[in-house]
RNA sequence: GGGGAAUUAACUCAGCUGGUAGAGUAUCUCCUUGACGUGGAGGAAGCCAUGGGUUCGAGUCCCUUAUUCCCCACCA
């Protein structure tokens, strides 16, 4: 007796040691190996903040299937695994969480504490992702784990700093950036969201100077009037040129400001008349710099407003707003409150609306970095895929601003730059400086600020693998092969990894991107905690398998498209499962002990077993051409389908026959196809369900080693026996119409019918003498007759037709004449419309000229099927009616 | 304001370089046949959103319209 398997298919029974023992073998791992091929994949760091969800499950699980085939098919796979210390987000948790267990805030612990808190966290968050991401069945090179702010990345993120510096591409200034009020620290464009929102858009006369005389502008934040240095108009504006060099009084600080021409304002909007705000307003800060205005900033870090802001001083910025609004009106220098819809920019992470204001920080000067990152998308070197990503690519890249750097954090990689208290010198090198080389003073002090969580990540693809320093490992995996990600951080991480990729190694940082979509809940909404429609990845293993996750996540999605996932979906990927499952029982339960090889039933194949094969080099063709594009939902598809349509439905009932059989020989020949068969669709399966078909593959006999490793099969086309599948196919026909014929006639199992063949040519008889054993079997018939002459067709009789043969069944007792007519009837009308519509097209001129010439021989051949059907059918029906 | 996507069977979605519409789920009929009822056999179900164009031929390519959904944007 050979190895069994439960009835049941559970994974929890095997998952976690068939991955322990992957773990064991140790075959995640990659080496610089000359011999083989590399293939990379970068892991987008998963962020320490919490627990994985299903967008993270999807994908590593896009990234492990690449990474399998990769492996399988026979290169150096390396699939670098890593978590990113994600600044913001990781720092506000453990604000939160000193707060709450320590009831002190992070400036009360001190810097150093505050630190020791975090690396706390990491390593608990980091741990937990790894298991997570284990029992997901991702098969990285943990021996290859990194952080974003482990030693080798901190050297690169200084390097890459300073060299950025010395370069001039770093620049510190005072400039007007995205402040969130709530996390405390400025953000980069890209970290924030815009929303539309119906807002009040208030116009408000200025008084100006010595002068009867008031000038009305409009604005959607009054509270920004206490830090306006300037009103400005067009300078062709008509109706203000006589105000142009005036100077009007801000009301409550009575402020003088002048009044300034600049051909930013559009005199069709509003008054045409715009206060000017540098220090809160973007557009307000540009045209200070143009008309050399002072900056006045009137808020704290909280958004409150400062002792500038005379009387409102340490109101919120939303309580000043209302009381400036009240205030004005009062004074009679309200003019006007209309709605107004507006977009307001907010924190990506708390959602707190951020406040535009001017700080001192460290910024990247894009526009040099930019240009090449373009260019390699442009010219192919990078492919995004799906293609239509590439416009939001082109688009930011084309509309880049400088990028700012430093956050007001204390999580992150603190900015290697040194102050000289003596002389204001400003220090960026890559060791901690002694002395100040402008004055030799030795009071230096490191600059406070953390840097942009995406600075460090924008190395990931180089930082992992030694940079700078030139590592056998860089020079060999680099450039990587496939960043896998979702279309929402095109910005954020994959553009900053060109440019820093380009910049610094003078080599793109990977060849394709591919993108996926977002998992939605069975609505199509998008999960988040505030709805609480979550899904937690490990509960679905725990309830369904990993196996049957990683299939719902994949079947049916096409490359950068959002995916709904459901409760059937898994069902219907644990059934599957389960079907493979069983096959596997069945074929163990009918082995032997001894069994022949491959090679050496090569002689005995049966039509079922070239066609099983020839069906299966097919499909390796089809999902290995899937594959190389990225179309893992459709690879997925084809292997599910010659699973359970073809093997299953179709060949394991077939084999049956000879199975249960007593002579020896086609009994083998079965097993050995049989076996064969499975051991191809557990390999092709692998890279999709890497629990199941390893656990399978360990029971089956002459299977060695791990499926892991396990070579991926190489297509060959020369193997394909396209007449087999032909013959097969009309053997699968004859059975299906007879099974519909008895579904249809009501015929219960029980009954054998007689079944008698009038074959017009040497093929289909053959195909039905080499089908008689599966017409008993499959389709209910005793026996199989073949008729000489016309004359012998019986009277009372069902009839259907395959290509080059009719089959009569007669049923005297059990056919319902009239019933059977109708049923003929119906089929008539079927080959009538199939004749026309060939007819048809042969008829066109244009068809038989321009169209394959294949093409136009198989409409041929088609139309004379059909027509030998229609006269069948209609002599058989005039029979009946007879 | 700019860009993108979607619109296919009751539901959720596939459909690659144009050549007679597919799957899963649900539904209807039958079946405890020695792998599996997490199953088997059979059936019903679609003017592939709209109007045009290119083509011998369009779900597939181009344009129009409608609806829905994303993304980007410094109009105070």
């Amino acid at each position: 007796m050979l190895n069994q398997l439960p009835k049941n298919y559970d994974p929890k029974e095997f998952e976690k040691k068939v991955y322990q023992n992957w773990l064991d073998k140790n075959y995640f791992h990659a080496e610089v190996n000359e011999e083989k091929e590399p293939f990379t994949i970068m892991l987008p760091p998963p962020n320490i903040t919490g627990a994985l969800h299903l967008g993270h499950a999807l994908d590593q699980t896009i990234q492990d299937i690449l990474i399998r085939y990769k492996r399988m098919s026979g290169y150096e796979a390396l699939w670098m695994p890593g978590t990113d210390h994600a600044s913001i987000a990781t720092e506000v948790k453990v604000v939160e969480k000193v707060k709450k267990e320590k009831g002190i805030s992070k400036k009360e612990l001190g810097r150093e504490k505050f630190m020791d808190e975090a690396w706390a966290w990491r390593d608990t968050y980091g741990r937990r992702i790894v298991e997570q991401m284990q029992q997901l069945g991702s098969s990285c090179d943990w021996e290859r784990e990194r952080f974003t702010m482990d030693e080798g990345c901190n050297k690169a993120v200084t390097e890459v700093f300073v060299r950025l510096y010395e370069k001039g591409l770093i620049y510190r200034g005072n400039r007007i950036i995205n402040w969130c009020p709530d996390c405390k620290t400025s953000l980069s464009d890209a970290e924030v969201e815009h929303e539309e929102k119906m807002g009040n858009f208030w116009h408000v006369k200025y008084p100006i100077k010595d002068e009867d005389l008031y000038i009305e502008v409009a604005t959607t934040r009054p509270e920004t009037i206490l830090g306006d240095t300037a009103v400005a108009v067009h300078p062709e504006d008509e109706r203000y040129s006589h105000l142009i060099g005036k100077i009007a009084v801000l009301p409550f600080l009575n402020r003088e400001i002048p009044i300034v021409a600049d051909t930013y304002v559009d005199p069709e909007f509003g008054t045409g008349a715009v206060k000017i705000t540098p220090a809160h307003d973007p557009n307000d800060f540009e045209v200070g710099q143009r008309h050399n205005l002072p900056q006045i900033r009137v808020m704290n870090d909280d958004a409150t407003i400062n002792e500038l802001g005379g009387p409102y001083v340490g109101m919120t910025r939303y309580e000043c707003r209302k009381q400036i609004v009240k205030d004005l009106d009062e004074r009679g220098l309200l003019v006007s409150t209309k709605e107004r819809n507006h977009s307001v920019g907010h924190c990506y992470r708390c959602h707190t609306a951020v406040e535009p204001l001017t700080s001192e920080q460290w910024f990247v000067h894009m526009e040099p970095l930019a240009e090449p990152a373009i260019k390699a998308v442009k010219d192919g070197s990078i492919k995004i895929v799906p293609e239509r990503f590439d416009k939001t690519y082109f688009h930011w890249l084309d509309n880049i601003r400088d990028w700012c750097i430093s956050r007001q954090l204390w999580w992150g990689h603190r900015i290697p730059a040194y102050y000289c208290d003596d002389c204001g010198h400003i220090t960026v090198q890559r060791t901690v400086p002694e002395i100040c080389p402008d004055c030799g003073g030795t009071k230096l002090r490191q600059d406070e600020d953390a840097l942009d969580t995406w600075f460090s990540s924008a190395l990931w693809t180089f930082s992992t693998l030694g940079w700078p320093e030139e590592t056998p490992e860089l020079k060999y995996f680099h450039p990587t092969d496939v960043l896998v990600t979702g279309y929402d951080i095109i910005f954020f991480w994959v553009i900053r990894m060109v440019f820093s990729s380009l910049e610094h190694l003078e080599e793109i940082p990977f060849k394709h991107v591919l993108i996926h979509g977002l998992v939605r809940d069975a609505q199509g909404r998008k999960m988040s905690k505030s709805l609480g429609n979550g899904v937690d990845p490990l509960q679905v293993i725990d309830e369904f398998g990993a196996d049957a996750l990683r299939y719902t996540l994949i079947h049916g999605n096409s490359p950068g498209s959002d995916l709904r996932f459901s409760q059937e979906k898994l069902e219907s990927a644990r059934n599957f499962a389960n079907k493979l499952w069983n096959a596997t029982r069945f074929v163990l339960m009918n082995l032997e002990e001894e069994m022949p090889t491959m090679e050496e039933m090569a002689g005995n194949l049966a039509l079922e077993d070239e066609w099983i094969l020839s069906r299966m080099e097919r499909t390796r063709l089809e999902v290995t051409a899937n594959l190389d594009k990225f179309e893992l939902g459709l690879a997925l598809q084809k292997v599910y389908e010659f699973t359970w349509n073809e093997y299953c439905d179709w060949y394991i009932e077939m084999t049956k026959t000879r199975l249960y059989g007593d002579q020896v020989e086609p009994r083998q020949t079965a097993q050995v196809v049989l076996t064969e068969v499975l051991k191809g669709i557990l390999r092709l399966l692998h890279p999709f369900m890497p629990f199941i078909t390893e656990e399978i593959w360990q029971t089956l006999p002459s299977a060695e080693g791990s499926i892991m490793v396990a070579s991926w099969p190489q297509a060959r086309e020369k193997a394909l026996k396209p007449d087999m599948e032909t013959r097969m196919e009309h053997l699968m026909t004859a059975i299906r119409n007879i099974r519909n014929i008895r579904a249809e006639m009501n015929v219960p199992h029980s009954v054998k019918a007689a079944l008698q063949v009038m074959a017009h040519t040497e093929e289909s008889r053959e195909v039905i003498t080499m089908g008689t054993p599966y017409l008993k079997s499959l389709a209910g018939i005793a026996e199989v007759t073949f008729l000489e002459k016309f004359e012998e067709v019986p009277e009372l009789a069902v009839s259907t037709i395959i290509p080059g043969a009719e089959l009569y069944i007669p049923l005297a007792e059990l056919i319902d004449i009239e019933k059977e007519i109708q049923r003929l009837e119906k089929e008539k009308e079927k080959a009538l419309s199939e004749i026309k519509r060939v007819e048809g097209k042969l008829a066109n001129e244009g068809f038989l000229k321009k169209a394959p010439t294949k093409l136009v021989e198989e409409e041929k051949a088609k139309k004379d099927e059909f027509q030998d059907m229609l006269v069948t059918l209609e002599k058989r029906i005039e029979e009946l009616k007879a």
